[in-house]
DNA sequence: TTCGCGACTGGAATCGTTCCCACATTTCCG
DNA sequence: CGGAAATGTGGGAACGATTCCAGTCGCGAA
């Protein structure tokens, strides 16, 4: 043997040459036999599969998508992982993505637009075969499909017509459970929302509108809540709207987050669920099941709506040319103990 | 203009050579004037960032790494995403690799040994620059460690002493909780497990043994439950073993799966807490702040846990030769309403 | 005038693969 | 028996970047 640089060598990975090297054939060969394309004596695949192994050969993943153009893996760009509605969609892509032997590369953008334009930089420049996103603007989709990178859209829609989306039906959801709190003898009821900009924000108020206009309730702008993004403004709101001398009798909250504070600011005025206040939520949480009475919720199954994400991306990319799909998922309303008529004199 | 094929050519993505021929110069040049790095006449350089601009040229960075050796990306191993400690260890994660301008590739393993090392695997051929796992044996941590790969290991240890490890006092911090039960006057302790071939499991009945001992308590085997991995399961066994005539008067949760599995099964049988059972857990969630009484739980930071180890991953890069490190974080004890005294008698 | 040096540029090798092509050998069939 | 087809192999050009090296200038100093 070479006695030069025996610490060098190994160091070194191996590469397809030294396994060619070692089996004592030429690299084609010895890809050849790797990969199972092409002609190969069965004794020199063997040969090839011996030197490999030896080696702990594990080819170059970028070098090969380098040289045959296609990736392997996708990007997923989510608002925040903290968020188990955000987890599960992350989980349900990944879940999927294992299965068809893609890796996923996951950015969360904590809510910034500039992390989410930088993360959609990085995503085409490691070339991925396609984008999964909770937008936060218009500007990352815009991006992406200037560069020719399929995009599927969940949650939120920003580019409809222009990419696919997954979506769930807000405008109807948020309908439905504002009739459920309208047949229950409600007339003063409040929605917390978070950001009207988004088309989950701005759907799920139209919804609320629709159902109180629906009901020739007159609608009443001061009940329309902007609450921040965390539980504890959330809260902090809650606490004002429910001191008022004739507070709503029900309070619809727009996202899980917006729900705890709610819940909490109840708690702390020591006001009793569903007698002195009926609440729901968009969104069903873990507590919200445990917490006594349950809050009633919607129930969206954020894995199946990341497993529709991914099959619709991979579909997308199999069929670059095919027309934008918006995808509309079911959401069900769990109906718990947290709502009953208003008290009567309410 | 080239009347040839003006849609392939609008299709394909603006290499450094189309950037080099719009601008006039060498690819060398180009190179130089786009990184920064040798010299460049200030005109060329504005030359060609204007030609790079209009062909919105992202560099290759598949490309890129494989001609300079390096790799900008990690790979992060956890065992379920829809468990908020392992979003909650993704989250810090992501949020220090984006600030070190790192990407992640981000695999859930679902539990299974066979999805890890394949995962390890497609670390190993995209050439991460090391990994962060929840491992599930040591195999992982064997192959990639084998591959030269730096690895950290988090939550769980498997290779002491061969790498680097981020964990949390688990027999310390059981046997806190176990001696807080105990001096309350509890007796009859009962420990619900998931697993004890970890380091978690282990330890986390290591601690609560000691502690028994160290009060001079006689160890009751029939008191340390294999709860399985699921709320469902652990629901189960609860109601099995609160149902005895002679039921523990408190039960410690080895993680919040579990905790929320036996605050079901009180429920269930009607059992009051702190009254009838004091129940803690090991792994605070949500939950346990909003129902009442409040469960008295063991706050692991999964975030501070997952920047912890990205550091140290970051670090072992930087200096592969330096002995591995095992930090050891703080976790605290939140005591809530969920713990009191065992009723006389009992 | 010549030398040397700093400023600047381009040619070409290289990273680790794949795959087209050319060539060699064997098999098969009319 | 001749040639086509099937089987097997290796050479070498890509893929898209970086970077070493060898040049070409212009200019001030010797």
């Amino acid at each position: 043997m070479n006695e030069g640089a025996p610490r060098a060598e190994r160091q070194r990975r191996a590469t397809l040459k030294d396994v060619a090297r070692l089996a004592g054939v030429s690299q084609s060969t010895t890809s050849r036999a790797l990969s199972g394309e092409g002609y190969v004596a069965a004794g020199v695949r063997a040969r090839v599969l011996a030197a490999s192994e030896e080696l702990r050969y594990v080819p170059h993943a970028m070098a090969r998508s380098l040289r045959t153009q296609d990736s392997r893996s996708i990007g997923v760009l989510v608002s925040d992982l903290r968020n188990t509605f955000y987890a599960d969609l992350a989980a349900g892509i990944a879940g999927r993505a294992r299965a068809n032997r893609y890796t996923m590369m996951l950015v969360d953008d904590q809510g910034s637009t500039e992390a989410e334009l930088s993360a959609a930089r990085a995503f085409v420049a490691t070339r991925v075969a396609g984008v999964i996103v909770t937008p936060l603007s218009a500007s990352v989709t815009d991006y992406l499909i200037g560069q020719r990178i399929p995009v599927v859209e969940v949650d939120r829609q920003f580019s409809a017509g222009r990419c696919d989306a997954v979506l769930v039906d807000n405008i109807d959801v948020a309908r439905r459970m504002t009739d459920h709190l309208i047949s229950l003898g409600h007339q003063r009821i409040a929605l917390f929302i978070d950001e009207t900009n988004w088309t989950t924000g701005s759907d799920r108020v139209e919804g609320f509108r629709r159902a109180l206009k629906d009901a020739g309730i007159e609608p009443n702008p001061s009940l329309v809540i902007s609450a921040g993004w965390e539980a504890a403004e959330a809260r902090r709101a809650a606490i004002d709207v429910l001191a008022r001398r004739e507070h709503p009798t029900a309070i619809f909250a727009a996202n899980n987050l917006l729900a705890e504070g709610v819940w909490r600011a109840a708690s702390d005025l020591g006001l009793r669920i569903p007698d002195d206040v009926s609440i729901v939520s968009f969104d069903d949480s873990q507590w919200m099941s445990m917490v006594s009475p349950g809050i009633t919720a919607v129930a969206q199954d954020a894995i199946a709506l990341g497993e529709a994400a991914i099959d619709r991306l991979l579909a997308r990319v199999a069929e670059p040319d095919a027309p934008p799909q918006t995808l509309v998922l079911e959401a069900q309303v769990l109906p718990r103990g947290s709502t009953a008529a208003p008290r009567a004199g309410a």
